[in-house]
DNA sequence: TCTGCATGAAAAA
DNA sequence: TTTTCCTGCAGAG
């Protein structure tokens, strides 16, 4: 689900799958009709991802934009051949020949102009999944910052395309306390957290999911195997740390439940 | 089957 | 800071 490697994956997905045909769209909810309509037999010519938002460039001068950003429900599907019968609030179907894909529950599913787009990802920070990603304006952000660590990280105008669990898990791995004031953290350590990003994020991409731990680290001494093995911290409060066994802590920090682990992670 | 919560962010207050 | 958007699913019963 929709961090920054998500919609990655799903911009891949969708170039490989739609870009270069005709496509039909259609919005069988009627929330995107008239944007559906505007997109209607164009071509897509290609996708692109920023952080968390999904672009698909429709026409030949590129200059049509769909935006799309799934919030917290928003999901795509896609399929080979004859698309299924629509059922519920499906805000926008795309066809081609071959394939398929549907889009539900989006925060944002809109058409933007080229200069509205440039406008929309300015405002974002830098991402680190995107090719020649401007790694001294995070440094210099994060560096100047009195905002806790686990405040910047989940920033989309610092850092664009960290969620919650990628926040939790990158500052464990660094062993950096979530209530760090950056200017605090040293510029070596955010360059650290940067890279970790980085790596974690792409293995994401490949993976399809968010996979943070070790494999050493992912052995449990005893019982069943749960969803939660792929992370440090996230969603497990109260349960053993996997590295100190100290219970793992949780509060809310920008809006959002933060894990971290006091011992592993003191400050 | 039902309930509450969730990887997000804009709008309202 | 709180509400809203409005989907899917894990866990409870």
């Amino acid at each position: 689900m929709p961090e920054g490697h998500t919609i990655h994956r799903l911009a891949r997905r969708h170039q490989k799958l739609l870009a270069g045909a005709e496509v039909r769209a259609s919005s069988p909810q009627g929330r995107f009709a008239e944007g559906a309509a505007l997109i209607d037999g164009a071509v897509l010519r290609r996708t692109d991802a920023w952080g968390k938002h999904l672009f698909h460039h429709y026409g030949e001068a590129e200059d049509l934009v769909l935006h799309v950003h799934l919030g917290l429900y928003g999901k795509w599907r896609d399929g080979t051949g004859e698309p299924p019968e629509p059922k519920g609030a499906l805000r926008l179907r795309l066809v081609t020949q071959d394939h398929w894909a549907d889009l539900r529950g989006p925060t944002a599913c809109e058409l933007l102009s080229p200069q509205e787009v440039a406008a929309r990802t300015a405002r974002l920070g830098p991402d680190p999944l995107r090719k020649g990603a401007d790694v001294e304006r995070f440094l210099d952000r994060v560096g100047r910052s009195r905002a806790p660590a686990g405040t910047l990280l989940m920033d989309q105008a610092v850092i664009a395309g960290v969620g919650n669990v990628y926040r939790a898990e990158a500052l464990f791995r660094a062993g950096l306390s979530p209530f760090a004031p950056g200017r605090e953290v040293g510029r070596e350590t955010w360059q650290a957290v940067w890279d970790d990003l980085s790596v974690l994020l792409r293995a994401g991409v490949r993976a399809g999911r968010i996979i943070t731990t070790h494999p050493e680290d992912r052995r449990r001494p005893a019982g069943r195997p749960t969803r939660a093995d792929a992370h440090y911290v996230y969603a497990r409060t109260g349960l053993p740390c996997r590295r100190c066994g100290t219970p793992v802590q949780a509060e809310v920090m920008a809006a959002r439940n933060l894990f971290w682990c006091p011992v592993c992670q003191p400050g």
